[in-house]
DNA sequence: CGAGCGATTGATTTCTTTCAATATCGGTGG
DNA sequence: CCACCGATATTGAAAGAAATCAATCGCTCG
């Protein structure tokens, strides 16, 4: 009772940030399709960390996995690195997004997860989830759901492989515009927090290829671009141009 | 007690069928590691097909996505549509492993099994396995674990892209070793149950490239194959080829 | 203000695709 | 049993897309 009668001077900051419920991406993240008191038990589980700064590792592969992570605020990238010291990057994590499922039932995660600008992450302990997951089966079903869909997107991120490098960037933008579109923000206004290079190879070009080709759409009409400060002007020409690369006629 | 007592005239032979137990390929599949009695378990739910001829559909993206499978024997493919109706390879099947897992918590299969040579498939209903994993924990991580380690080799294949066509075909077939060899059959010596488009398509590259590729290979002594018959006479050499295109030398 | 990284643009090279012509295999029916 | 068919595989020549090499520009941060 004297626990909840008063609080320490900082509980009360604190408080507003340890909130599932009131958080406007959890429609996105894990809590997804979960009753409200089943949120409130996921909730008791989640704690956050400080701010990462922009390229600090929130891991590296080999790092003993004992949590799973959900980006907050900025934005993350993952990459794996080949024997040779190459980086591919795997991916870009949006707010919403959960970071390094793909090291469920390993000891140590596969992957790094660095930030790309100062970034808020919420930090599940692993034992805690999978407590959890005992009791409710919704939150079972809404992991295996999630790790699917995950699987799905990369899937079809890998079939996009044999497509030309104009459609693979229009098909990367777009993707970008509705992921920001789903969090109520602009779909055609965005900063990229990630780098020609880094765009190059997440889609496995060069960074001299994609700056080629952000020249070659903003002469298109189809984009403004400067720096990272991106306008789609036509995202209907664009979303054409990531179907077929020369626009084949029908029949 | 009287069902006990006796069977019909075709339970024996189907009872045989439908041991996991005593199934070789347990250890890569499902059941993983899962204890005895929780196998038992799995095993009442588990059902068996009729063979699947080469060509015929274990499922359809739209179909309705009321059971995972494991293939018993065999091999399958898996692959998506595009909207212009090309098909993308995702994966080839091997027995012990599980088909279906990209559909978790959609109610349809987003993409399509195919076999490629007559195979028998475990089917797992849904609802039964949902159950299931309420009351036994393995089998919860078990399912995690085979999804994102599902992930990480999507990731792994994808990660491939920026490297050569060489490579990526001595990649894949060192990988197709390695699963033979983890089902007690021959790494050196298998035959490929997919056509050379088929292999292709999954790596981005053309049949015709795969063709010169084999023949290459061939020339310097690396394997040899005749029709689907392959034979890697130096796995060694085709590891050192899968690492670095160009031998450059250390340093 | 200078250093250095990221971005842009051009010229050239390289690898893979595309187009095209045979060749081979597996199955079917005469 | 053999001839024929379609599908699959092989091989060559030419075209094309992106990489590589190289130079310059511009911005940000000490």
């Amino acid at each position: 009772m004297s626990t909840n009668g008063h609080h320490s001077i900082f509980a009360p900051a604190f408080k507003i940030q340890m909130n599932c419920h009131d958080c406007v991406l959890s429609r996105l993240c894990l809590p997804g399709c979960l009753q409200q008191n089943e949120v409130e038990q996921l909730e008791k589980i989640v704690k956050r960390n400080r701010p990462l700064h922009k390229n600090e590792h929130l891991f590296r592969a080999g790092d003993a996995m004992q949590q799973v992570y959900a980006l907050r605020s900025g934005a993350l990238k993952t990459y794996l690195l080949d024997q040779d010291g190459n980086e591919q990057i795997t991916g870009f994590i949006l707010p919403g997004e959960l970071v390094g499922l793909d090291a469920f039932g390993n000891h140590c995660f596969p992957s790094y997860a660095v930030a790309l600008e100062t970034s808020l992450v919420c930090t599940i302990p692993l034992a805690d989830l999978e407590e959890l997951a005992g009791y409710i089966p919704s939150l079972r079903k809404q992991l295996l759901t999630t790790l699917s869909r995950e699987l799905h997107e990369e899937q079809q991120h890998y079939s996009h492989n044999r497509e030309s490098a104009e459609q693979r960037l229009a098909i990367f933008l777009l993707n970008l515009s509705q992921r920001y579109s789903r969090r109520n923000l602009s779909a055609t206004s965005f900063i990229l927090s990630m780098s020609r290079g880094e765009i190059g190879n997440y889609l496995g070009l060069t960074t001299e290829t994609i700056s080629r080709l952000f020249s070659r759409f903003r002469q298109l009409g189809l984009l403004e671009i400067k720096g990272r400060e991106l306008h789609l002007m036509q995202p209907s020409a664009l979303t054409r141009l990531g179907k077929n690369a020369a626009q084949q006629p029908a029949i």
